[in-house]
DNA sequence: TATTCATTTCGTTATTTAACGAAACATAAT
DNA sequence: ATTATGTTTCGTTAAATAACGAAATGAATA
């Protein structure tokens, strides 16, 4: 039933809204579900669903520290395809008024305040 | 309520299968809407359907041939984002089992003999 | 060990989307 | 004009997907 091919997890992968702000986040830095949770204003169950979609697609690399995990743009992805697309990300996605929201809020975020509420 | 934009749009496009397919024989050579149908054995007003999508992201275009509508890969899109997936789409999709088939069927499809049953 | 906290997994619901047939539309042929 | 044919539009249904909260998991700390 798993057929669906690797071109198809790349272009589902960003075909979705959030999925792309996560992605032009993690081009800034590094960030950890809750940090990317309180920019996107969605639930933490949701922000983990992307990110193992975003992982699975090849995008995307989780690295654990502590009882954070966190995740980060996969430096180098398998799939040249997904090297490809990753590369040509700043040229595809450069006039977002949301994405630009983002970017400034993840500047100042901080995990050590935001996470544990 | 439009507030979809213009990559959202691009990438949507690109997100279903049968759209790609699409492209993929568009790539070879134009064809009708009635061909296309034939080849991805879907009905004629879900293909029509995808064509407008693929058409409102600017991949493909519409000529009128009396009775028929031939669509074509856009050759002069205005978005360079279009211009550069259009581009490496053989890049992309060049692994499919589905698509060469299509590609071996649209070689030999003929919008007389498959039109009008 | 027990507890705390970040994250994942699971089950459910709401929304979106693909697909269809029927009807409307447009052009060609009779 | 009328009919035939290719396509689009519309309304509906089925399937896929995004989002959520609750429960489970795993790692650090008390």
């Amino acid at each position: 039933m798993n057929n669906i091919s690797k071109q198809e997890k790349i272009f589902k992968a960003l075909s979705d809204k959030s999925r792309l702000r996560i992605l032009k986040m993690l081009k800034k830095k590094f960030l950890c579900v809750c940090e990317i949770t309180e920019v996107l204003q969605l639930a933490t169950s949701t922000v983990s669903q992307h990110l193992s979609i975003l992982s699975e697609a090849g995008f995307i690399i989780e690295r654990k520290d502590g009882k954070w995990v966190n995740y980060l743009i996969n430096p180098k992805p398998s799939d040249p395809r997904v090297s490809k697309m990753l590369a040509s990300l700043d040229f595809w996605i450069n006039d977002d008024q949301l994405i630009t929201k983002d970017l400034q809020k993840v500047q100042v975020v901080d995990r050590k305040k935001i996470c544990s509420r």
